[in-house]
DNA sequence: AATTTATGGCAGCCATGTTGACATACTTCG
DNA sequence: CGAAGTATGTCAACATGGCTGCCATAAATT
């Protein structure tokens, strides 16, 4: 728990009054400083919410199906697939854990009623409110002492991130 | 393989033009697009370096173990398990096989010879290199269209989403 | 009626995280 | 010197959450 993050002693020649170009000209370097702060902050920002989970005996895979269920309301389950990009068994694991324990439950469609239109229960939208609500106020924190715009600014750095935008998604702001 | 990301449908009331206060003043409402584009990005992020790895049979683990040896050699073992935060055991066994496999190499601390010392031999700095050649791309990719010290933005933002920030490191640049 | 689709379930594998106990080599302290 | 502490390695055992393959069921489609 000593949440060392070890010195970036080897960290790149930048200079604070910095742009895009993130490496002096030299030859073809990389831009390792982003690359580890990236996983440090991924690390904790995730870690933020295990308290809470470990508590109720879930993981972080219950808390990424709750998440999107409470997102997206009436999402099949195939959609859920293609978000989390993991497979059927490894969802319907946790996905069986969550409706049997009450915070997802299943509608079939009204259209087509194969398909088990998924929901979030109150008691469910409670522990995603949760969940988010720590994550948040690690974000809150890590915006404040940040210049004037400088969370579009984020926002469309990790839209960029990306494989493939959401449709009529993201963003080129240079101009 | 599909990469969908669904559509971001749900997306907060936020005006492009806008600046940190995420969520109109309304309400205790979250900012739940940074969480979900974090989770997106991160995904692709690390996925990136997936095809390499598999090749040689090697998993994130391994990945993480031979980019950290790389970037701070002459890393004791108890250094390492303070960045990873993971367990002894957890790290002993991908770092067992870089050993065996030539990727990373182990000397005597010259002061205290109880350690053991870790560098990447040059097999591993190529390995690392060329995983993190990847990463730099999908990163430079991300902030190329966005406008001048985005970067710098970048860079403070998820250095302040860091639990205990490096010491000397971060940052407070709103003045 | 036959086929396709959406979903669920089972068995079993793998990677990577965990704890606890213990061994070895070395350093440090009394 | 001998005792105690430290850095590391290792073993057993277990949990989570990925994966594949195969099969079942219900409903839609042709």
């Amino acid at each position: 728990m000593a949440a060392i993050n070890f010195s970036f002693d080897a960290a790149p020649p930048l200079d604070e009054s910095d742009a895009n170009r993130p490496i002096g000209s030299g030859g073809g370097e990389l831009d390792l400083e982003l690359i580890e702060l990236l996983f440090f902050a991924y690390r904790d920002f995730v870690g933020e919410a295990d308290h809470i989970l470990e508590a109720i005996g879930y993981g972080r895979a219950h808390h990424r199906v709750v998440y999107f269920v409470m997102r997206n309301p009436g999402l099949r389950v195939s959609d859920l697939l293609d978000i989390l990009q993991i497979t059927k068994q490894s969802l319907s694991r946790v996905l069986k854990q969550l409706i049997d324990d009450g915070y997802i439950e299943q509608r079939p469609g009204p259209i087509d009623r194969r398909e088990r239109l998924l929901y979030a229960t109150e008691k469910g939208e409670q522990l995603a409110s949760d969940l988010s609500a720590r994550q948040h106020v690690r974000l809150m924190r890590a915006l404040a002492p940040l210049p004037q715009g400088a969370r579009a600014i984020v926002r469309d750095f990790l839209g960029n991130m990306i494989d493939a935008p959401a449709p009529g998604a993201p963003v080129d702001r240079k101009g």
